[in-house]
RNA sequence: GGGCGCAUAGCUCAGUUGGUUAGAGCGCGUCGCUGAUAACGACGAGGUCCGAAGUUCGAAUCUUCGUGCGCCCA
């Protein structure tokens, strides 16, 4: 014997103080660590963590997206996988910039010029850090565990050199290059936006809405009507947009005298717009009009080129631009049904503008045109428009189309336009940015194909959103014009233009007249703090130029772009490592990750980069790729430079970077304003409160503006960490968007938490009563508590020796173990909650409630208490191995005290312990059925004394239960004790016959009848419905089947064709359930009612008890004063069993004088009760 | 405009391969229990399973169309 007892439970838990205990624990026995060690040389389980962005305080949605990465971890951990858990930080990007530039107050990058890129990028690279803690705290406080300390980071040097040698891997393969991308573009800050800030910047403005002439060149008189609203566009201009399967009409119009051509929907729409007769003289296919030629509306480009002819790739020639063009773009929701094309300031027609340069011989086609520079003004190209913003130039041109008889109709137009949310007066304009790309295009199918191998949670996204993604893949635009970000490794040869990539640092250094590496060196030592890693950041690295290998003479200068940090991101399976400058072994171990989870949002976010460069960079080999691959490299702009012979090593089969990804719902606040929005309240009571019934509830997005949402640290701090964690994995399926509800965080304390407290609770407060120690005879290592361990000790017996009880609970505690590892194998977090949920349930309402007899027993040595004591025991211990990854705190909590009684001899953190794996042989599936057919019989013997209002606390003669399955009968009737009990009767009769109580009512098992009758199915069932239910059932019993004439054909049943229904007879008590009908006898006997008087005075005497605030095992005396001798006698006459149940020494019909009185009433009879308690 | 997803009780959500009494929690009502109790438990009321059409002996579940909402893209 240990000698040490169980602690005291507190029935009053406070769980976020217990929190705190636990992480004081872990952090000073280095649990997580030991977790790791334990398990080294095991299989791996690889999990990656996608790098949160320290530039923004965490909230509620990152607590679930770590919740769930810690969870499966943890699980597997414990199954004995070895989960690395690296930690990892996205530090580059936008945003970071943009957090700068508000803390200096300045906007544009002429701004950050003038400051100064060195500062600049200084204080980007502090600014990183500057809500580390937070993150740090929330994740320590949430349990999650992960290596924090030796985080990768992606502007560490090492992991930009990693990033640099996959670019330079691209670039040899010929699949990086450059090219024009259109942008949404800030002018005057001269600075492209991303799509999110676009979307931040919409207004509603009023824009100019013309409808222009193009005059066509074969038919004088004859134009094209093109609508636009960007006039500003049109000295650009290079095509003319039909869909080549829209009818088109040319109409007459008598006042102007022209010939027009526009979409036939649309000429009442134009006819109304211009108040006259539009007569359509003839209509035509769209396909008709392609390659028609018109006089553009401004002839900067068109006085030279208009003529200018480019030989086709399919043989013949044809005029470069100013036709007609077919493009599946054009509608006719509005404007005219022809669309006028400029390709420098629209996406989709610079697609068309592409298409088109494609159908020409390389160099013949039509170049770009555009006549505005970078800052919005434009050019000498523009004739009398030069230097004049864009915007305002829209009134002269329209003015000088006007003039020129070439406007047809204007008007003003309301619509949605983005504006710079950084400067609202300023509009965005799109515009052409030289621009680098990958070209993923070519890798489309490898993509999908690996995609294909991924298992998606949910399993729609690989063929939904992600899948469908990738279908429509473009060349990924991998620069920006930028500062504070990995710079985009490739140097230009100043003569040549040839290019070279390089992949680290120290092949700068290896470099043939190598200068510019003392602008680093001088900033260095001028600040010896100044962070290594920023050496190869702008613009030390912009400094570094050397010897052009491709012309004498020539030197070799970085481009100017930073690179997209998706790409920085997607990157980390190797950069993390340093790969493959270093860690070579640590990424081959760790590639790919098993399990990856992140929000829906990251679907062309992390998901697509991590896939894409793993595609790229690791795909399988296949032939036809590589041959395509090799071309590309022999077209790509280093001029056919042979790859390096590194891919072959590296091909790894699909799916990689990631097998397992869980994409998690987004997470929605949930809040109360009043009906004018003015007020807000985060608690409804709060706002009822405030409000009254003048309030809304609300259901929308987090917004920190808003500050619609409770900070996860108040949540800890009120409800713990554990509620929280079991409200995200046991409420619903982590796809699903979630509503971060106080409320419902709350609840999940009572549904689960706390009802699994009050059973440990009650499990220590009689193990301490009665000293029930499970170290006994159990010497030496104890592990981790299985039953293996277990069985050693003394009074510990067979399963199969004790009550029906222990052998019921014990064999759902194996099935829920079962269930639970089928589960979370499956990654099914919700259904293994649901599971565990559903065995709380069971242990603390049906076993512990019908077991408390046996611990309150005095016997302390009967065997049926140990069994009791020992199952009890089980059941928790293994419990807290179960739930140990989903609530981390409470499982240790449960786990120090219950197995802290080995002192050193056991497993020192319920997370170094094993899951439990099921013991089969426990698991006894037909007592698990009839015990649920017991709790029904129960469940509707309490709905029958409820409907004849007769409380549980009368006793009752008898109750009859009619079964219509007698399977399981005698099993009930050798088992009704519990029943008895539950329900409190004297005898409960299984009825045989019982037609007097119930009628049958038989229905055919469909399934199973099913494929067998097919259409005969309405016709049997009604034949069923219309037998004599008693007589069908006693044939079937007799003979095995019955024969059923229906629509001129013989039906064979048998009786697993049936299904039997009870319906009770009016007249009686009674409750019917599925499978059976409890039916109350009512009648009351003198002795019954006096029984029932007792059970009210024990009632009365326990609350008396509490309210004095007795210890359960204080001893009292009783006095009562009542004036009615009926209930005296009754009182009396058990006063044995009063005594017992209350712990009463003494019971006497006086008043005790020490103490006052309380003034009660037993069956209607006035009764003075007494308490005290006594030494 | 396209893609994806969602729509089930007053609220928040489950619902396995289609099978005939559609579930849980909260809230509400009634009652009970209290020697586990910031409690807990039982019982009850509460549903056109968004609408329409179809497939089928049978549809919340499958198909098509529509409506509304959300996200992503244009």
């Amino acid at each position: 014997m240990s000698g040490l007892m169980f602690q005291p439970v507190s029935s009053n838990v406070q769980f976020p103080e217990l929190e705190r205990a636990v992480l004081a624990l872990w952090k000073e026995r280095r649990i997580y660590e030991k977790s790791l060690e334990q398990r080294q040389g095991n299989p791996k389980f690889v999990f990656y963590e996608g790098p949160p962005t320290a530039n923004g305080l965490p909230h509620p949605g990152h607590c679930l997206t770590r919740a769930i990465k810690d969870l499966f971890p943890r699980y597997r951990t414990m199954r004995g996988y070895l989960c690395e858990r690296k930690g990892g930080w996205d530090t580059h990007g936008l945003p970071v910039e943009v957090e700068v530039c508000k803390e200096l107050g300045i906007h544009s990058k002429e701004e950050i010029e003038q400051f100064g890129v060195e500062p600049f990028i200084q204080r980007c690279q502090q600014s990183v850090w500057r809500y580390m803690k937070q993150w740090e705290r929330l994740t320590e406080r949430l349990g999650f565990w992960i290596h924090l300390d030796e985080a990768y980071v992606t502007y560490h040097q090492s992991y930009v050199e990693s990033v640099w040698w996959s670019l330079k891997r691209l670039f040899e393969r010929g699949l990086l290059y450059q090219g024009h991308k259109i942008v949404w573009w800030w002018a005057q800050g001269g600075t492209a936006l991303s799509s999110g800030e676009v979307g931040q910047g919409y207004r509603e403005v009023a824009d100019p809405s013309v409808y222009v002439r193009f005059p066509l060149v074969d038919q004088p008189g004859t134009s094209l009507l093109v609508w636009t609203t960007t006039p500003w566009t049109l000295p650009s201009n290079q095509f003319a947009a039909v869909h080549p399967d829209l009818t088109y009409a040319v109409v007459w119009d008598e006042e102007s005298g022209q010939r027009l051509i526009l979409a036939a929907d649309l000429v009442p729409a134009i006819a109304e717009k211009v108040k006259r007769e539009l007569v359509v003289e003839s209509t035509l296919a769209g396909r008709d009009l392609l390659g028609r030629r018109y006089l553009p509306p401004f002839d900067y480009y068109h006085a030279a080129d208009g003529d200018r002819q480019g030989r086709l790739r399919d043989g013949g020639s044809e005029v470069i631009a100013w036709r007609v063009v077919a493009a599946d773009f054009v509608t006719t929701d509005s404007g005219s049904g022809v669309v006028h094309q400029a390709p420098a300031f629209g996406e989709v027609d610079f697609d068309v503008l592409l298409a088109e340069q494609a159908r020409f011989v390389e160099g013949q086609g039509p170049p770009l045109i555009c006549a505005v520079g970078p800052d919005g003004k434009f050019t000498d190209e523009a004739g009398p428009y030069r230097g004049r913003w864009v915007k305002e130039a829209d009134k002269d041109i329209v003015r000088d189309l006007r003039s020129r008889g070439l406007l047809y109709h204007f008007e003003q137009y309301l619509h949605e336009y983005p504006f710079c949310w950084r400067a609202e007066d300023d509009p965005l304009i799109q515009y052409p940015r030289r621009s680098w790309f990958i070209r993923t295009t070519r890798f489309k199918d490898r993509m999908l194909a690996n995609n294909r191998q991924v298992r998606w949670l949910p399993e729609h996204i690989r063929d939904g959103r992600f899948g469908n993604f990738l279908e429509s893949n473009v060349d990924w635009a991998l620069s920006r014009e930028r500062y504070w970000g990995t710079p985009l490794p490739i140097w230009v040869c100043d003569q040549t233009g040839r290019m070279e990539a390089i992949d680290s640092y120290q092949a700068l250094l290896d470099k043939p007249g190598g200068t510019g590496f003392d602008v680093w060196l001088e900033a260095k030592a001028g600040n010896p703090e100044l962070p290594e890693d920023l050496k190869v950041h702008k613009p030390y690295i912009d400094a570094i130029s050397y010897d052009s290998p491709f012309a004498p003479g020539g030197r070799m200068r970085r481009v100017p772009d930073v690179i997209d940090c998706w790409y920085d991101s997607g990157a980390m399976p190797f950069a993390q490592w340093g790969f493959p400058h270093a860690g070579r072994e640590t990424f081959e171990r760790q590639f790919p990750a098993d399990f990856i989870s992140e929000a829906l949002d990251q679907t062309r976010g992390w998901f697509y980069s991590l896939l894409a460069i793993s595609t790229l960079l690791f795909g399988e080999r296949d032939e036809a790729s590589e041959r395509e691959a090799a071309l590309a490299g022999g077209a790509g702009p280093a001029g056919g430079e042979a790859p390096a012979g590194a891919v072959e090593e590296s091909a790894h089969p699909f799916p990689h970077p990631y097998r397992t990804c869980i994409v998690l719902g987004l997470m929605l606040a949930e809040w109360w304003e009043s009906r004018d929005g003015k007020q807000r309240y985060l608690n409804e009571d709060e706002a009822r409160q405030a409000l009254g019934d003048q309030l809304v509830k609300k259901i929308g997005k987090m917004s920190k503006s808003l500050r619609n949402y409770r900070s996860p640290e108040e949540i800890f701090d009120v409800y713990g960490a554990d509620a929280l964690r079991w409200y995200f994995f046991a409420n619903q399926p982590p796809w699903n968007s979630i509503i971060y509800s106080e409320r419902a965080i709350k609840d999940s304390i009572p549904e689960f938490l706390l009802r699994l407290w009050n059973v440990y609770s009650f499990f220590v407060i009689y193990a301490r009563i009665d000293g029930f120690d499970p170290t006994g005879g159990l010497d030496g290592d104890a592990c981790q508590l299985d039953a293996e361990d277990l069985r050693r000790a003394n009074g510990y017996r067979p399963v199969s020796e004790r009550a029906e009880l222990d052998r019921w609970v014990l064999s759902e505690l194996q099935a829920t173990v079962a269930e639970s590892i089928v589960r979370m194998d499956a990654y099914d977090n919700y259904g293994a909650c649901a599971r565990l949920s559903q065995f709380v349930d069971g242990l603390s309402n049906w076993y512990v409630r019908r077991s408390r007899e046996r611990f309150w027993s005095s016997d302390v040595r009967a065997a049926d208490k140990q069994d009791a004591y020992w199952t009890l025991y089980e059941c928790l211990v293994t419990l807290s191995k179960l739930i140990a990854p989903f609530t981390p705190f409470l499982a240790e909590t449960i786990w120090q005290n219950l197995a802290g009684v080995f002192a050193g001899r056991v497993y020192e953190s319920v997370h170094l312990c094993d899951y439990p794996l099921p013991q089969t042989a426990v698991i006894n599936q037909e007592l698990s059925v009839r015990m649920g057919l017991l709790r029904d019989i129960a469940s509707l013997g309490r709905s029958a004394r409820m409907e004849a209002k007769l409380k549980v606390r009368q006793p009752l003669a008898k109750v009859e239960v009619i079964l219509a399955d007698s399977q399981h009968r005698d099993w009930l009737e050798q088992h009704d004790g519990l029943l008895r009990d539950e329900l409190n009767v004297k005898q409960i009769e299984y009825t045989k016959d019982a037609e007097k109580y119930i009628s049958y009512q038989v229905q055919p098992n469909f399934k199973r009848l099913g494929p067998r009758v097919g259409r005969l199915m309405p016709a049997v069932k009604a034949a069923l419905a219309q037998a004599d239910g008693g007589r069908l059932l006693a044939e079937l019993n007799a003979s095995g089947q019955v024969v059923l004439r229906v629509e001129e054909q013989s039906v064979t049943l048998d009786t697993e064709d049936i299904q039997v229904r009870l319906e009770a007879r009016p007249g009686w008590v009674a409750a019917q359930g599925s499978h059976c009908v409890v039916v109350l006898n009512t009648e009351l006997s003198d002795e019954l009612v006096r029984e029932g008087h007792a059970n009210d005075l024990v009632r009365l005497i326990q609350e008396r008890r509490k309210e004095l605030d007795c210890q359960f095992t204080d001893r009292i005396a009783v006095g009562l004063v009542t004036g009615s001798e009926a209930l005296r006698q009754a009182l009396d006459e058990h006063r044995e069993t009063i005594q017992r149940e209350t712990l009463a020494r003494h019971l006497e019909f006086t008043a005790l004088d020490s103490v006052p009185g309380a003034m009660l009433s037993i069956g209607g009879h006035a009764i003075e009760l007494f308490v005290q308690v006594v030494p």
